[in-house]
DNA sequence: TATGAATGAGCATTCATTCAT
DNA sequence: AATGAATGAATGCTCATTCAT
């Protein structure tokens, strides 16, 4: 009879939304951006191909949506209460944060790793993600300065070069690496 | 005129397969392995798209020829007797040679990484990278234990991790990354 | 609340068939038929897509009833006392219409010759159409041998070509053609 | 053995040209540009879809390529000796040519009157056609000058208007338009 | 009557690969 | 050994149309 409300249709569509991002997360992980194609994913999301379009604008859309939603969402737990300073709790908070999402999200971080090492596909998202990386930089460099460590440029670069290196050996082979221990070696390493 | 040798011949051949793994090499590392066209390839290597095929079977196999022979180079300052058994002074080589070895052959190294990441590209490289890989593991492996480390393993794990994050965070953004005072950090952290 | 009499939908209905006839003809003329897609004329309406579909079996559809009304309406000042014959103040009259229409609804004359020269959408059409202006051109045909004219055959091809070719030159680029003065001339060449 | 020289693979390339050039010119003019499918031409011209785009860049730019080739071999019968001023003769032989031309590449004219008014499409063309059309435009005006007509600009109007009429209408029904009789009355009424 | 989510057929285009020369 | 014309399968994407609500 008559149409459904406004909410009504506002909550189907962030349902699909979700579904269809939580299909394509997958498959990109699992496959790669290139070889994952459309009809899979609407396939995977039991779909048709052409309602993805209905929800997103092309396929780098929904890259760029899946990456920069995941990457907000993880970022919340650096420097919570956004005063641009980092405390050496902060810091042990967020690394403890940062082992915990590898594990619970490691197709997201799969996803991520891979397309951040991809000259094309970083091409999409580079303004995006720097808008969130540039900050959590800079805010660290003031911690390893605060922290009294000699050469803090350094410091960052090591702590950023190992949380990644971490990530991509266990999203890759997580049966070869061990989060707890290594996340209790970080914490050493950097929180003293 | 006089036949060339087969000497002659297998020269030119040698010097043909290097021309086209030169070319492809940097496109795959600038433009990525599925924006890289074997037409791209050719015209950079100045020859004909067909002959590409006379020196390798597929875009595939030339990926892996490129990516095996690259790490087999690299490979060799890795335990350079072979005896299985790495001293302080070896790993120091080693370390120091990964290092030059990233400043020195950029493009192959993001290539390296980007590939390493792709589910699907990985794939077919999987089983012969593991060759090279599996030993240089075991031998690590050896060394943290006879270097009297609580936790070998995950020093192992630490270690691995932190070469491989300094390397991909350094070939996709050189100009922020310090690699002699990290090369020092690295010394310093695994061979006391 | 009381419904509504039949009168008010009726005229609610021929309302929002003219809002829909009048957004799709403006899009139709400077976007051209394959360019316009439903959803465009409904966004320009005001309507959601489906509700195109209630006033018109198709988008097909909708441009017949488009053009054949706009046809329609427009030959009625044409031998507007409907004898079959044509005098000469009735051919003045006609033309004096034809061009003054031309200028007040530029769009739907940029529509109508977009569409009869192209063969699929004028398939479409051919058949109303022609039952508006085999007449036409009977009568025409009959004002010129009536008038003396050697030739009326060619003549009155000579006419109809004129009449199209200034339409055609002037709803694509009017600022190139002087309606009043072109009338003027073809006043003089056909009613003497 | 050897391959083809490069004027073997010249005359291959003017050939398959042609051939996908007829083959689109014929489709487009009788089914229109966008009834008209890459998938169509190749069937017709018997060669694979994909060739087709080793040839021309786009659907457009076969379009783009078909029009003003065949405008450009049309425009050389207007004013042949180039010299910016048109003899009564010289206007005499392009109204035969122009007829005579109508004739003979009906296909080409069909195309090209539904091309020139559609929006979307004469965008695709409309910069490289108005380079061939102004000059022709002032060319004419000034034979009207020089003729003594008392307003060469509504004469010059007219004219295109009238040649653009006779097209579009014989192009479309060519059994009722009878092009030698009308060329007679165009050649009275503009070159007296 | 009115909505917009959903479908699926169809299209332009790309590209690894083959092959006659 | 070398060329580049040729193939055809696959892809991203569009859009008229349908239909549950």
């Amino acid at each position: 009879m008559c149409p459904r409300t406004s909410e009504q249709y506002e909550s189907i569509r962030e349902a699909r939304r979700k579904l269809i991002m939580d299909a394509s997360c997958e498959l990109f992980a699992n496959h790669g951006f290139y070889d994952t194609s459309i009809s899979m994913i609407s396939k995977k999301a039991g779909i048709s191909k052409g309602l993805v379009y209905n929800y997103f604008d092309s396929k780098e859309a929904l890259l760029r949506e899946l990456v920069i939603s995941g990457l907000k969402a993880f970022h919340q737990s650096f420097d919570p209460n956004n005063d641009g300073v980092l405390t050496r709790n902060e810091l042990e908070y967020y690394i403890s944060e940062y082992f915990k999402k590898l594990k619970q999200n490691r197709n997201f971080w799969k996803l991520y790793f891979a397309i951040v090492v991809q000259p094309p596909v970083l091409a999409i998202l580079e303004k995006d993600m720097m808008e969130i990386i540039i900050p959590m930089t800079t805010t660290l460099l003031n911690y390893f300065k605060d922290q009294g460590y000699e050469d803090p440029a350094t410091e960052m670069e090591l702590f950023s070069a190992v949380l990644s290196g971490i990530a991509i050996k266990y999203v890759n082979s997580p049966e070869n690496f061990h989060l707890d221990k290594l996340k209790e070696k970080i914490l050493i390493l950097f929180t003293k």
